[in-house]
Order: C-alpha cells, then structure tokens, then sequence
DNA sequence: GTCTATACGCTGATAGAC
DNA sequence: GTCTATCAGCGTATAGAC
C-alpha cells in the first residue's frame, strides 16, 4: 500500500483510475459479481498492482461507498425550510432527476446494494439517512399543517420521489429500449414536475 | 435428469423445492453471486442431487425467469379499453402494489436483472414487453385524446407505476428501516391513488 | 513501483458407489 | 434417486524477483 505521507502523482492518478473503472464494474455486476480482473482491467492496471494500491477489493467498495454516500445526499439536504414549499419540493426533483441522467451508475451501484438486502449498508441507512429523512419528513409535515401543500403521508412523498427519479438511471436499459430513439430526459422533467405540481397544489 | 415421461411425486416435489430456493437466493444475491450450494441447501438436497434435476445453475435461473415473466405481465394485460379509464389505471396501480407485497421476491429478481443490464432478458424486454407497452400506450394516449384523464406522456405513466409500486418491493430494506414500526403497505395504496387520482382526474 | 509466479479456497459440475 | 468423492477452473490475495 502506498505510504501514507507523500501521494505521488502517480499514485494519484492510479488510485482515481481504480476508483473509476471500480465504479464502472460495481455498478454493471454488483460486488459479488465483479472481480478484482475486470476492476484492474478497466483501469489499465495488472491485478497485483492494483492490490498494491488497494488491500482487497472489498477495500475498493468501500471507499467507493464512502464517496457515494457523501454526495449522494446532498439534494435532500439542501430542501430549504426557509423556501416557498411547493418550488422547493419540485425543485428537490429536478436535482434528483439530474442526478439520474448525470450519474446513473452511482444510482445503480446504490440500488444494486439495496436490492440485494443492503448487507454492507444497514448503518448507514439507519443512521445517517433515517435522521435525515425524519427531520425532513416533519419539514414535509409542518408545510402541509400550514396549508401551504396538500396532505400526504410525508415518507411515502419522499420514497415516491426517490423511486420516480431513480428508475430512469436503475432501470435504464429497460426505459431506452421501450422508448426507442426518443430520450427518456427529454419528457421526464416535465411529467414529473406535473406529476408533483398536481398531487401537491393545494385546493386540488 | 428425470425421464421425460412419468415426473414422480418426489421429483414434483423436489423441482418445486428448488425453484422456490433458488428463487429466494437468486433475489436475494443476483445470478452471479448466488451460489448453487446455497440454493441445494435451502432446498434441502445436496448439490449433486440438485443437479440432477437440473442440468446447471443458469438452467434454473432460466426456468425461474419463464415462470416470471408469465405472470409478470399479467395486470398490465388486464387493462380494459371497454372500462372507466380512471377507475382501470387506479385499479391496475393497486393490482401492481399488491404483487410488491405480496411477491417481493419477483420483484428483486427482475430488479437485479435489469440494473445489471438486462444481460439475460434483452430479448423479452425487446419483444413481448415492448409490444405490450406499445398497445397500451396507445390506449393511453386515446383516453387522454377523449378527454377521460389528463394529458401525461403515456410510457412515463406506465414507467411511474412501475417504479413507485415496484418501489416497495426491490427497496424494502430501505423502505422498513425508514419506517420503523409502520408497515409500508398500511398507507402505500391511499397514498398511490390519491397521487394518481389528483394526476389524472381531468380538470385539475 | 511494477511485474511473474503462485498459494489456496470456493464454485460448478461429474463419476461412481450404494 | 441420492450420496461421497473428486476434478478443473476461477477468484482473491501474497511472495518475491526485478
């Protein structure tokens, strides 16, 4: 493993290289279907030298993760108390989508965790992202009290945004083949600015 | 391989067995990371007799797959062009929800499937599903054209129910931990046809 | 810092006794 | 029909030459 004190550019330069074709090959066949050959394939690398960098591939995954997790809830975060509810919560949607078209494989590196029961991300769940989505959850709530957004169970409004903007990166092969030529981003915006404006209007 | 003619009890019993384990092991880890000792040992057989059942692992996977896909399909079928449109999408919303429920395990199958790109469903996603989507959007697109629900882009629709119903099955780990004691399914149906009721009742 | 060679467990699948 | 024994190949990881 590299020394601690000096990154080389070199080294650098390989470490983002793994954590690259890692997050290419992860995303693709999930942990258990990825080998550390593919990885250091995709990277350029020989596979002894990639385990130079990193100490197990297991290592790879889960610095990956960390990097993921980071920024992956950033969207959420940045749903503003102080702002006007129903362009908030659109707004939160668009960003989401965005995440979709612009990093799907961090979406299907997620979900693929997920999907298989989550084994490596059961803390992160339960700690990190269930403090978050309670806190904005009550956000979600005291907007409705206030009348300035309809009534709705405040998670499940949550889970519906994050499956709605998630399918078009996880379940993109599916979407691109039944669509044809026509992009999926090119309607989504829209249908689901629609989608939110109508269920959220009060006095719908 | 069992004979061809006469499929005794315990070969009914024995093949029935395997199907369901590895329909529980090949959800829960994908294809590739699925193993077949695991999948004999939830069956309770060893893994030679396993495979005298079957000829392989993929050949399993397989059979799993066409058993699938069956029934998969079968509540977007039932969609009537001779009934209420509203009523017929909310219902079909609900159908879809009680197979997340009730078939979760389906679910993740499919899911795995189509994150990790499809590499073994290509052609039916291409065929059979892709002919059916069309038919339906089409009928879609002809209740929006008579006024009955509101304009929307038809497949986003059809690829919003799937993803919010489906939603509760292939993240259920994610779903239930946010949730704590709440069963997701209590408030998942109201919230759906509240959602698609306000999209599409025309006039809104 | 990077390579070749290799150890070693696990996985899919088969042979052959019972 | 079911078991024990076993094989060949792959996959992770390490040792050691360069």
């Amino acid at each position: 493993m590299p020394k601690d004190r000096s990154p080389t550019r070199i080294q650098k330069k390989n470490r983002a290289a793994i954590l690259e074709a890692a997050l290419d090959v992860f995303s693709t066949h999930g942990f258990r279907g990825s080998t550390v050959d593919q990885i250091a394939k995709a990277a350029g690398l020989s596979k002894p030298n990639l385990l130079y960098y990193f100490p197990s591939k297991e290592a790879i995954f889960n610095e990956l993760m960390a990097e993921l997790l980071g920024t992956w809830l950033d969207p959420l975060r940045a749903l503003d108390p102080e702002g006007e509810p129903l362009e908030e919560i659109l707004a939160y949607v668009q960003r989401k989508l965005q995440m979709s078209r612009d990093f799907p494989r961090e979406s299907r590196l997620y979900a693929n965790e997920i999907v298989q029961g989550a084994p490596r991300l059961h803390e992160v769940i339960a700690g990190d992202l269930s403090d978050l989505v309670e806190e904005k959850a009550q956000l979600l709530q005291s907007w409705m009290d206030a009348g300035k957004i309809n009534r709705a169970h405040p998670k499940h409004l949550l889970f519906s945004i994050w499956s709605l903007t998630q399918h078009y990166a996880d379940f993109d092969v599916q979407v691109r083949t039944l669509m044809g030529e026509e992009d999926p981003f090119d309607a989504a915006p829209e249908y689901l600015e629609t989608l939110y404006r109508r269920m959220l209007t009060p006095k719908g």
